[in-house]
DNA sequence: TGGCGCAGTATTGTATGCAATCGCTGGTGC
DNA sequence: GCACCAGCGATTGCATACAATACTGCGCCA
């Protein structure tokens, strides 16, 4: 597994926790290239351990390794989104039809106070909102019991935001919350077929966001598709040594 | 990724390769120690690589990896291998749903000259048997032109063989020769319903052959089961089609 | 005699150093 | 003027060296 080192070194964890969340938040655009020896200084160690964290990175999809070339920020194809797209949809109608009708009070408590702080945070913060929306998720998977669809289901939202982050629309928090809200409903009341469809539906609107719509206008995406670099760093000499 | 070093040195791919065939091939039983120094000597090669390897063998739960006490072949538990068994299902019913009355002439020779193999290597080897009987699973996923579908079943597939290994009687290959050919027929036909039920079928008495029976005599399961961990309950029969 | 603490050893975790490879810049020939 | 190639810098791949930690056996004490 990827997380059992909750011990007193988790340093490489550290690397790889914090080079995720750059990721997915965007700090790190898709094609941006990541030196090991900057990150490594950046992080105050050596670069035995940013190796270790870009090689877990790759292996969940976030970063693509080129032997003696390098890694960099993952720019998935559109093909590969819907690929994702594909096996995320299966994992979680899995995940409901585990829970649907089998939720516990306090499942369902968490379930539920999920949902109101991504109510809350829809109001004020973007980031949050978009990364609650995406542990609701997390959450399900959770609750199955099941630690392997757990993990998978990470990867894949993972993955899904960094597609998102290519080829999709802003998102929209609100109509998330009202889906999140409905499954819930439909996970209590022991409705399978609705809860498949809610979720289903639910996932299609976040897939269509990206797969359907050419994005007009937006040429940032394709350029970096087809460029190795990412778009907003004009200067390319510029050296950050022990600055 | 596992894959994407078609390179020039692929030589952690190498020792990641064999270490996981002598895994699979129960060469190396779980719970086995495997000590980095005499990895490295046996490969030529410096701890460094060997750790790569072992990284990726952790990443797809072959080997078990605890901090500052080194690296084993993964135990899985009996909940462990449900959780397994219920995710590839989910997986393999994707591929047969994709593949169902797609499949092109290539595609469908491809399968059968596979379970023309199958049924080669069923009068004579054992292990190529086994073996093949898995990657018929394999070039379906492959078949589906998902990658990482692919490589999830490959992950998954490779995780039952070993808790197979480990709870499993002896593989009989000769049903699963019959399922195979059924499913492709099944797959030429476009009968989805069909598929999926054979598929299903296959793959729960894959499972049964793991999860049912206490096998009783081989008590080295059953120390694997309880050396590292707190001792669950006993191995009661657990809910096939739970998920 | 049996349990406990303590050193020695073995093994892992991390850092650093060296050689190899890639991409680039400047030069050269056509 | 353009394309090609050689030299160079930057960056990665791998090995080795050092430090930290967990496991072994032995001696000590109750």
């Amino acid at each position: 597994m990827t997380e059992p080192d909750p011990k007193s070194p988790p340093r490489a964890a550290a690397i790889h926790q914090a080079l995720r969340q750059a990721i997915l938040e965007q700090a790190l655009a898709p094609g941006a290239k990541l030196p090991e020896d900057l990150i490594a200084s950046q992080f105050g160690v050596s670069r035995t351990l940013v190796r270790e964290a870009l090689g877990r990175l790759a292996a969940e999809g976030l970063v693509e390794l080129r032997h003696n070339r390098g890694a960099s920020v993952a720019a998935p194809s559109l093909a590969e989104a819907r690929d994702v797209f594909a096996i995320r949809r299966a994992m979680e109608l899995l995940a409901v039809d585990a829970l649907c009708g089998r939720l516990e009070p306090a499942q369902a408590a968490r379930l539920e106070a999920h949902v109101e702080a991504e109510a809350a945070a829809q109001a004020t913060s973007g980031p949050t909102s978009i990364r609650l929306a995406g542990e609701f998720h997390l959450l399900l998977a959770e609750l199955t019991g099941n630690a392997l669809l757990q993990r998978y289901v990470a990867e894949l939202a993972s993955r899904c935001s960094l597609i998102l982050s290519l080829y999709g629309r802003p998102h929209s928090a609100d109509c998330a919350v009202e889906e999140h809200r409905a499954l819930i409903a439909a996970l209590r009341a022991g409705d399978a077929p609705a809860c498949r469809a809610l979720m289903d539906h639910h996932l299609a609107a976040v897939m269509g966001r990206a797969l359907l719509p050419p994005k007009p206008g937006d040429m940032r995406a394709v350029l970096a598709r087809y460029a190795g670099t990412p778009a907003p760093s004009p200067p390319r000499r510029a050296k950050a040594r022990s600055a």
